[in-house]
DNA sequence: GCGTTTTGTTCGGGCAGGCCGAACGAGTGT
DNA sequence: ACACTCGTTCGGCCTGCCCGAACAAAACGC
């Protein structure tokens, strides 16, 4: 009866029931047992011995009788970023870009077919954050995303895009066609737009990280409100900006 | 028939062996099956099928035939410091404070007894060492620790500190009654120093936050290396701008 | 080139241990 | 004081975790 999630032979049901816990705890802030239990369709002892458990490695805390997450998964997320040449790499140069162009600028890699935000500066105009570090966005819905796929092998393109194309605001590119003709463009001109194709009222510029012309590391960005990110400075200005920070980072991420 | 004499029992063994291969691959940068299953005393197979779980729930990822840490970590490492009003209320101001002081700053807050950093600001001479976001080190070793410890709750200070008291350098305070001065100065100026207590050629200068002069949040500090760190402008002029960063950051956490 | 030794992976069987349901105890509110 | 809900504990069934052995395949040594 209880088949726990997909039946993939050779997969640890206790694990993933305790990430599930996990997850419902960050997607709630914190959580009780009792909650937990309902939501996730388990017992309530259950529920019990997976969060003693994350309490005793240090990943979860108590406070009261709700359960936070632990600050051991700051330590993991750090090294799993840190992994990625493209961070260390990018961590000056993106805020010298940031100051110059004032609007927001972000650094993206892929993983699993999605596009993750490993590091975020935010500009003086103090635009509250709809995307943290670590949020996951579809790639062919923004500039980094887009840059990434341009420049990515062809293959793996094509695993990528094999699905829908989701659609978020009435301008994202969801066709195909009109999807591969915009990223042949990007592939010749070298940067990407994003023209509020994710998000209503918002504007993009992205770029590239290509580490020695062949192996595509990442893809940075500036983005900002069309009431700003408008006219001659975000058709040539910015873009410029834009490509010349990803020409550096790139330098800077193959030798280190 | 729970003969075990540990009260490890309620206990899932499943998710601690996932979460000590997670650590494994965490301290290796990426780790093979074989080498896991050596180093954590489980067989090949229970290795792979942990693995496949984690890959499947994206918390690890494949590259070759070695695992790496998935950036899903990243994502929960960062709802994990976000519910600490302590890191929005510092991140402006503590920008503020390393520029004005010209050397590293660093916010931590408590957890099962340790130190935890959740935020870091380096400064123009940028050697970055060894404490990354996420470290944990002993309260008693730092100024941000004694700090902490100066102005939290008798009782929890006393928990905290039941055990013994490891020596870092020569200069580590490892006598619980020396200890116990030293706060009680701490606790009657309102901030704390570190003399190479924790790394020989490293002081310190830290100061609680305290949200309405009741609880307390964390600790803020900045550091650098002796040779730069002296005389007048150590002893009185870093103490005053920490502190009154302190202050605004505490007004700032209560507000918000 | 052929052994040899790795690697990751798959396959059954056995028994620990994860999961559940019910009962307990501690709060909280009415 | 009652009723409700919280977190916790306790037995027991039986699933599913863990292991060891066997398999595929790539990376050595000579």
């Amino acid at each position: 009866m209880n088949t726990n999630g997909n039946d993939a032979t050779g997969t640890i049901g206790a694990t993933k029931t305790s990430f599930g816990i996990v997850e419902h705890i960050r997607d709630h802030d914190a959580s009780g047992v009792s909650e937990i239990a309902n939501d996730l369709g388990i017992s309530k002892s259950t529920a019990h011995n997976h969060l003693k458990t994350l309490a005793e490695l240090g990943y979860v805390v108590r406070q009261g009788d709700e359960y936070a997450l632990g600050l051991k998964f700051l330590d993991l997320g750090d090294h799993a970023r840190t992994r990625h040449a493209l961070y260390h790499a990018s961590i000056g140069e993106m805020d010298d870009l940031v100051e110059a162009v004032g609007e927001r600028g972000q650094v993206m890699v892929e993983e699993n077919g999605r596009g993750v935000y490993i590091y975020q500066v935010k500009s003086e105009q103090g635009l509250q954050t709809d995307s943290h570090i670590g949020t996951t966005v579809d790639l062919h819905t923004t500039s980094v995303g887009k840059s990434y796929l341009a420049f990515c092998d062809e293959e793996r393109r094509r695993e990528i895009l094999d699905g829908e194309l989701t659609r978020l605001t009435t301008k994202t590119i969801d066709d195909r066609d009109a999807l591969e003709a915009e990223l042949a463009t990007i592939r010749e001109r070298g940067y990407a737009f994003n023209d509020e194709e994710r998000i209503t009222g918002m504007r993009a510029v992205g770029a590239p990280i290509l580490s020695d012309d062949e192996t595509i590391l990442g893809a940075i960005s500036v983005s900002g409100p069309t009431t700003r990110m408008k006219g001659e400075w975000y058709h040539t200005e910015v873009p410029e900006m834009v490509t010349q920070a990803a020409r550096v980072i790139g330098i800077r991420a193959t030798y280190s």
